[in-house]
Formats: C-alpha cells, sequence, structure tokens
DNA sequence: GAGTTCGGAA
DNA sequence: TTGAATCCGAACTC
C-alpha cells in the first residue's frame, strides 16, 4: 500500500468557467455541508440563489458531491492557483498509481493526461470520444469533459457503463462520485430525442414517451409544434442489418488490396498488442476493446421499442434545436435511416474500386455511421489530410442526393473534380452551382456543388439562380455536406440549415475554432463532434508534412521605436512594427537562405502598404485582392514551374481562396491581430507539401516579430491553437550570419530614414488614399469637404464616392461634365472614366509592368 | 469585364 | 473585454 500522496492542484482555463458559477462549492466562512450543487437545496449560502440561474447552474461542470479542503485565505498571486475548489491533495491515489495516466478533476471536469505513461495510448483514444480536447503539450494532454463531450460519446454510442469504466480504469485516483453523478445525468438525457424529417415534416420522436410529455408542456416548444393536440404519435421502431462504409477493408473483396490491408493489420495489431502487454499490467480488460469495435457491438438495441413522435414546424427547428439543446440539456440527435427510405430515389455512386481511404478517415465514417445511420456532425481533420474524400465516402455511403456547401466558387468546382476523379458518379449528375455557373437542377438524384452566399442570399436575386434555388429548396436532401463548417454559425449562415430540408448534416473544417463564441451553435446546428484527428500523428505517419515552426524576434531600430512609442493611433503603430527595418532584413535573409536550399517560400502579410513595399524591395512577384485574374494566374504559374521564382508575396487572399501545393516554407510578416485560425489555416498551406515523404523533409514556418512591439502579445495568442496540437514554437532572437550578408537592405542609416518618413507619411494618409493621390489638386482638405463623407456616409445622390479617389478627383466638374454629357445614372457618372486621373489605373499598370518584368 | 453592393472576418 | 478599420470575395448589373 502506497502512503497516501498529494495529487497536485489544477488550474487553469477549464476552471475560468466556473469562476462566477454559484455551484461551486466554494466557502471559506460556512461550514455547512453541502449536499449538492443544484442551488435550489436550502443547504448552504446557494439556496438564496435566484430561479433564473437555475439554468446557469445546469449548464455547469460535473454537479459536485465532492467537497473540497476548507479554504485558506489567500497569502500571494499564485495562491489563486491553489485555491481551495482546485486543491485535491485529499484524493486517495490507487498504489499502482503510475501505471495509470489520468489526474481526474473532481470539481470542474479536468482531466489531465500523462503522455508517458505506458497506458497512454489507450486513455487518448477513449479520452477523445469523451472529452475535448484543449491541450496536447509534450508531456500532458489537457481535456475537459462537458455536457457536450459527453453528448457527443453518447452519439458514437458509448453507454455510461462504459464510460465510467474506462475512466475508472484509467485514474490515478478513485474515480469521485461527482463525476459517475455528472456522467449518469448526461447520459441519461442525452440521445434520448431525435429530430427526423419524414415527407418533408419534421418530427421529435423518442422511445420514451414521459420525455416527449415534457417537451411538450415546455412553453417554447408548444409554440413551435404544428398539432395542438397532447396525443403523440406511435409506431413500430424498424431494425437493420450491419452496414459496410466503402473504401473500407470489408469493403474491398479484391485480393491485392486485401494483402495490403491485411499487412497493415497486422502492423496495427503488433502496435495494439504492444500496448496491450503494458496494459495488462494492471489487468485493463475494457482498454483491449478498439472504440469501433465498441461501435459495432452497440448497434440495434433499441429495436424492441416503440417510438413516439410528434410533428413541428420546420421553420421553427433551430429554435426547438436551440431550446432542447442549451437549455433543457436534451440535445436533438440527428439520425438519417437512408436505407430504409424508399421516398427518395437512389443515387448512382460508389468509390472507383481502386480508392481506399486512410485508416483516420474510416474512423471518422465509423463514427458517422457507426449504428447503420448517418447522424449528423462535424469532422475536423487538418488540411491536407483529405477531407474532401471523407465526404465523398460519406455520399457513398449514403446514395442519396448531396448537397455540398463550400465557401468559394473556386472549392465549389474543386469538389465536383475530386466527385469525379475519386467516384464512379455520372459527370453529368454533379453541378454546379455559383454566380459564375448556373446549371440545372435535375429532378432525378444528383449532386449540387454550391456555394454558401448562393443559398443565403437575400435580395436581389438574378432569375435563373432565383429558379435554381426553388429547385433546391422544395426537395429533399439525403446529405448536406458543410465545407469549411466553421463560417457557418455566423448569422447568415444559419440560413442554409433553416432553408434547405436534408436528413443529415456532415460539417467538415481543419479548425474548429473561432475568436467569437458562436462556435458552440454549432453544437445544435450541425451537431456534436464526430472525430478530431491529432495534427502531429498525422504528420508522424507521413499523412501531412512535418513542421518546424519558429518566432523570429526582430528588435526595432532606435527611429522606429521611438516613433512607435510617441504614435497616436494603433494603425501607426503596427505599421510601423511591420515595417521594421531589422524585420525587412530578417526577411530577406530567410528568404535567400531557404531560395538557396531549393524551397518554395511563401511571404504573407496582411497589411497591402507593407506586402507591396517588401515585394518591390526585394523584387519578388506579390497577389493582393485587387490583383487581376489573368496576373494571379501567372504569378502561380511561375511560381509552380519555374525555378526562377521560388518566392511569391501574398495578402491575405492567400489564407484560403488559393491552391498552392508546392510551397514549403512560409514566412509571416503581419497578421491579423490574435487569430489562431488564420495561424493555423496558414499553417495548413504547408501541410500538404508535394515532397513530404522525402527523405527527412521538413517544412518551416516563420512568423517574424518586431520585438518590445504589440506583436510580441498577438503573436503568442496567435500561436495557442498550433500548440495546443502539440506544435513547438522555437524562438530565433538572431539569424546565424545575416550580419555577412551581401546586398542587405536597409544597411545605411540613409536608408533606413528614408523607409521611416515614407512609413510616416504613409500612416497618416492610410486608408484615405485620396489624400495622396491627386498632385493635380492640391487644396485638399476642400474637396475632402464636398466629398460628402466617407466610406459609410452618403444618405442621398451620389454614395461612396470617397472609396477611392477617383470619385472625386478634381472634384465635381469632371463629374458634372459626364453628367451633361450623357443620360446615365448618378452612380455611374460619380466617377470619371478617363484613366489619366485614375490613381488606380495608373497603379495597376505599373503593377502589371514590374511583374511581368519580374517573371519574364 | 469593370464597377457596385453587401456581408464576413476577427 | 470590445470596436474600428481594413481587406476580401461573391453576386449582380450594365
Amino acid at each position: 500500500m502506497a502512503p497516501k500522496r498529494k495529487a497536485p492542484a489544477v488550474s487553469g482555463r477549464a476552471s475560468k468557467r466556473v469562476a462566477s458559477g454559484v455551484s461551486t462549492p466554494v466557502s471559506l466562512d460556512s461550514d455547512d455541508d453541502y449536499s449538492g450543487s443544484e442551488g435550489n437545496e436550502s443547504t448552504g449560502p446557494n439556496s438564496a440563489a435566484p430561479a433564473e440561474y437555475d439554468n446557469v447552474i445546469k449548464s455547469y461542470q460535473p454537479s459536485s458531491t465532492y467537497v473540497p479542503k476548507k479554504g485558506k485565505q489567500p497569502r500571494d498571486a499564485a495562491d489563486q492557483l491553489f485555491r481551495a475548489d482546485r486543491d485535491f491533495s485529499d484524493q486517495q491515489l490507487k498504489p499502482d498509481h503510475h501505471l495509470r495516466p489520468l489526474w481526474l478533476d473532481p470539481v470542474h471536469g479536468k482531466v489531465v493526461l500523462e503522455t508517458f505513461s505506458p497506458s497512454f495510448k489507450q486513455a487518448q483514444n477513449f479520452l477523445i470520444n469523451i472529452a475535448e480536447p484543449l491541450s496536447r503539450t509534450n508531456n500532458m494532454h489537457e481535456y475537459t469533459i462537458t455536457a457536450h463531450s459527453l453528448f457527443a460519446a453518447v452519439s458514437v454510442g458509448l453507454t455510461e457503463q462504459d464510460i465510467v469504466r474506462q475512466m475508472e480504469l484509467f485514474s490515478k485516483t478513485k474515480l469521485p462520485d461527482s463525476i459517475i453523478q455528472y456522467v449518469h445525468k448526461v447520459t441519461q438525457s442525452f440521445g434520448k430525442v431525435r429530430l427526423v424529417l419524414k415527407h418533408s415534416r419534421y418530427f421529435i420522436e423518442s422511445n420514451d414517451a414521459s420525455v416527449l410529455q415534457m417537451l411538450i408542456r415546455d412553453p417554447v416548444i408548444s409554440t413551435c409544434r404544428l398539432e395542438e393536440s397532447n396525443e403523440l404519435q406511435t409506431e413500430k421502431a424498424a431494425k437493420m442489418g450491419p452496414l459496410v462504409i466503402p473504401g473500407t477493408k470489408e469493403a474491398h473483396g479484391n485480393k491485392e488490396a486485401q494483402a495490403r490491408k491485411e499487412q497493415q493489420q497486422q502492423q496495427q495489431r503488433q502496435r495494439e498488442k504492444d500496448d496491450e502487454d503494458s496494459d495488462d499490467e494492471f489487468g485493463g480488460q475494457a482498454a483491449e476493446q478498439d472504440m469501433t469495435e465498441f461501435l459495432r457491438e452497440e448497434e440495434d438495441d433499441d429495436d424492441l421499442d416503440e417510438v413516439h413522435s410528434f410533428e413541428i414546424d420546420g421553420g421553427k427547428i433551430q429554435k426547438v434545436q436551440q431550446q432542447c439543446n442549451v437549455y433543457l440539456e436534451l440535445p436533438l440527435t440527428e439520425e438519417y435511416d437512408f436505407r430504409a427510405d424508399v421516398e427518395n430515389a437512389t443515387l448512382d455512386i460508389d468509390l472507383k474500386p481502386a480508392t481506399q481511404i486512410r485508416y483516420y478517415q474510416e474512423h471518422a465514417l465509423s463514427k458517422m455511421f457507426g449504428n447503420g445511420r448517418a447522424r449528423s456532425g462535424i469532422i475536423v481533420l487538418p488540411c491536407g489530410a483529405g477531407k474532401t474524400l471523407v465526404g465523398i465516402t460519406a455520399a457513398c455511403t449514403e446514395k442519396k442526393s448531396v448537397i455540398v456547401l463550400c465557401t468559394s466558387a473556386t472549392s465549389a468546382g474543386q469538389w465536383r473534380a475530386e466527385f469525379i476523379k475519386w467516384s464512379n458518379v455520372n459527370p453529368d449528375d454533379v453541378i454546379i452551382f455559383t454566380s459564375s455557373e448556373k446549371g440545372r437542377v435535375p429532378l432525378r438524384a444528383c449532386i449540387i456543388v454550391c456555394t454558401y452566399s448562393m443559398v443565403t442570399q437575400n435580395t436581389r436575386r438574378a432569375y435563373d439562380s432565383q429558379q435554381t434555388m426553388d429547385q433546391i429548396t422544395k426537395r429533399e436532401w439525403g446529405l448536406m455536406v458543410l465545407d469549411e463548417v466553421h463560417v457557418v454559425p455566423a448569422d447568415m449562415f444559419r440560413r442554409v440549415t433553416e432553408r434547405i430540408k436534408t436528413h443529415s448534416k456532415l460539417g467538415l473544417t481543419a479548425t474548429l475554432l473561432r475568436e467569437d463564441d458562436k462556435i458552440k451553435d454549432l453544437n445544435f446546428l450541425i451537431g456534436p463532434k464526430l472525430y478530431e484527428a491529432n495534427w502531429l500523428q498525422l504528420s508522424e505517419e507521413g499523412h501531412i508534412a512535418r513542421v518546424q515552426c519558429a518566432e523570429v524576434w526582430c528588435p526595432m531600430t532606435i527611429e522606429f521605436h521611438s516613433e512607435y512609442i510617441q504614435a497616436k493611433t494603433t494603425n501607426k503603430r503596427s505599421l510601423l512594427s511591420i515595417m521594421n527595418p531589422r524585420k525587412f532584413q530578417a526577411c530577406q535573409f530567410l528568404i535567400d537562405f531557404h531560395e538557396r536550399r531549393g524551397d518554395k517560400i511563401i511571404v504573407f502579410s496582411d497589411n497591402v502598404y507593407a506586402l507591396k513595399q517588401y515585394a518591390e524591395g526585394l523584387k519578388k512577384p506579390y497577389i493582393f485582392g485587387d490583383t487581376g485574374q489573368r496576373e494571379r494566374d501567372l504569378v502561380l504559374q511561375n511560381f509552380q514551374y519555374n525555378d526562377a521564382v521560388s518566392t511569391i508575396f501574398l495578402s491575405k487572399i492567400g489564407d484560403t481562396s488559393l491552391d498552392l501545393p508546392e510551397a514549403t516554407c512560409l514566412i509571416q510578416i503581419s497578421s491579423h491581430y490574435g487569430s489562431r485560425r488564420q495561424e493555423a489555416q496558414r499553417l495548413g498551406r504547408i501541410l500538404r507539401a508535394k515532397r513530404r515523404n522525402d527523405e527527412g523533409f521538413n517544412a518551416f514556418f516563420y512568423s517574424l516579430v518586431s520585438k518590445d512591439t504589440m506583436e510580441m502579445y498577438y503573436s503568442s495568442k496567435r500561436q495557442a491553437f498550433l500548440v495546443d496540437q502539440g506544435y513547438a514554437f522555437k524562438v530565433i532572437t538572431h539569424l546565424n550570419g545575416i550580419d555577412s550578408m551581401p546586398n542587405l537592405r536597409f544597411e545605411t542609416q540613409d536608408e533606413k530614414m528614408t523607409l521611416l518618413t515614407d512609413v510616416l507619411l504613409q500612416s497618416e494618409t492610410a486608408g484615405d488614399e485620396e489624400k495622396i493621390v491627386d498632385d493635380l489638386f492640391s487644396d485638399r482638405s476642400t474637396f475632402r469637404k464636398a466629398g460628402g463623407g466617407g466610406r459609410k456616409g452618403g444618405g442621398s445622390g451620389v454614395k461612396r464616392q470617397a472609396g477611392t479617389l477617383s470619385s472625386l478627383a478634381g472634384g465635381e466638374d469632371m463629374a458634372y461634365l459626364e453628367y451633361q454629357r450623357g443620360s446615365r445614372s448618378n452612380k455611374e457618372l460619380a466617377k470619371p472614366k478617363n484613366a489619366f486621373f485614375s490613381k488606380e489605373a495608373r497603379e495597376r499598370e505599373r503593377r502589371k509592368k514590374a511583374q511581368r518584368d519580374m517573371l519574364l
């Protein structure tokens, strides 16, 4: 028997959630015993909590029957990390705790996983199912158990017993009652109620009539009902046999694939065996069982029951979902029994025989189709790991009409191409619906690929697109694939789930995060997160590239820094820190270094002015929003095929809309505040590097940061996601060899000063272009006034004139002249047509010429 | 094809 | 923790 040891206090993010919670049983002055956290019991100070707190309380973490040690008075700043509610030192450790990898926080539902533990792998597989990963660093992974994460666990087929049994197995301490009770409470209520689409009508369905009776009485839900009576409809539930997902081992009869598969399986078994061996040390029974087997076994257990239901208004689904999910903690699961569906036509589609999906894709799909039906939910895979193929395989499994939504017209085209590439679908059945390509929607089963905006457009719809839209909203879809699903919660995009009637929804994304809190809406708009891949694991296995991340600290020059200190606006400050000459030099050095290694380099800058300065200063081609399509293609083609062009500069246009499989090195010179998603997305640009399988290949990711500026703060914030994924950022404070580099820009004081004055001038006028442009008309102040406001202003008459100079260069005279001449509308006349006066036209010409010179 | 409008991002 | 300012793409119009 091991002596009683102290369990460490845990602190961190999850605890924040509880900070304001009424339920936290912390009290420094009360000796009352706490019988629970519900807050409406009459013991303890919480009894005073007003009734409206009820929901808040409910949504909190494990209802705690755990009573921590009585608090002590805080003594110093660090003391809050060891507050009474986080001090679990009185928890009894199991004798063989060193073999078990989990630390459980009985109050906040936080879990710390030791990666060096012998049973780390099984514990991780298990935790992925029941908890949200917060952070995965070298030695510790941090998870949190929430209502949603448990909901996801239940929805992929785990039972309360499975969860408790495994937790007990992995935990270093005896499983606290608070957690057992929480799991019980949550699993009892979750997965009980389903949302079902039948004959274009929506029903709330359950095997348990009493739950539905309760819902009918709910004031919000009752208003969403279609029938008046309290009678429920009742019918027998159907039962189905097992299902085979295409592209998996069961699906492949073919010998060769079989052999290959078997070899892989054998390796897999060997790996598992290794893991098991370590298991046996403490007799882990359940851990041996792979999660997918769990899923298969847990199938069809509700076949005996009758199914009860009531109908709700199709337009109020979101309201019902929100009510159930957020307030009643009774999330609606959406499952589509597509094999029993005879109403909707079957789509003739299958994966091409040679197509094999990777193990994690299969894993993800087995979560979706685990019980023979299609569950709605979200699958998280890093860029380049084959999200598209997951979507296509899902479509091939259901074999019903599919609608694919993507963010841009380009990616719509790519989806269509991928469908044709991987499956045997008739190309005529894959229809693109964007503003530039409006296919006709046939009545038969088909695949529609369209942009979100095409579906969500509210006003001014072209006639033919309205026609197509009607076709889409009128019919029932089997599967809706939402690409880049993290964009969906934005209020606009909510409409897609409202407008399109679909039986199942599959969300795909690489980065399930936003800086706002709308991300949690996904839980009821689409469904729970079904699967999330571990980036590091995939890169170790060679599915995506290995990446070295580094943050390069560039000291500010004295002049720049003193200007930075004095700068009044953040705009000026950020420009100064971006244009820091030392940073420019670092950039130049890194480009040179990697070009010589044979890398293809992308340099990102959010700031367009800086982008131009850097690119032109280094004589490299660049692309930003205003760059025309033809020019873009020219630059990209050269980047891809021309060895002389190894570096291109991109504005944030490159974040999403360009496909750049050649890139192997990425340098970031400025970025948008603390956006973790942008950082992750940019990293994603090099994950699909074609050369990733070369021996010892590494991709590189640099962030250039000016020291002693806000950039330092933002940079650390941005990295949070990647660090949580397990990436390590090296800090480089000095680039070896930069001092001896020939032709370094901004070496002389003169050059630096010129740059500084340029930057200062720019920062004063940035975003206000008309001020600097027009040297023909010198009295700026007058015509700016005359211009009638800026971008947002201008109630009547000519709108948005001041957006560019052109609107008012030479002021009203030009416009007036044209007005007189033609009979065009006001709007059109506001801008002078004469290219000579247009700064932008001149600028465009100049740029085109410069780029051509560079490329040819 | 160029320009306008709108909405999103964070 | 919030907001302004900026950039960008899609859809539509002519």
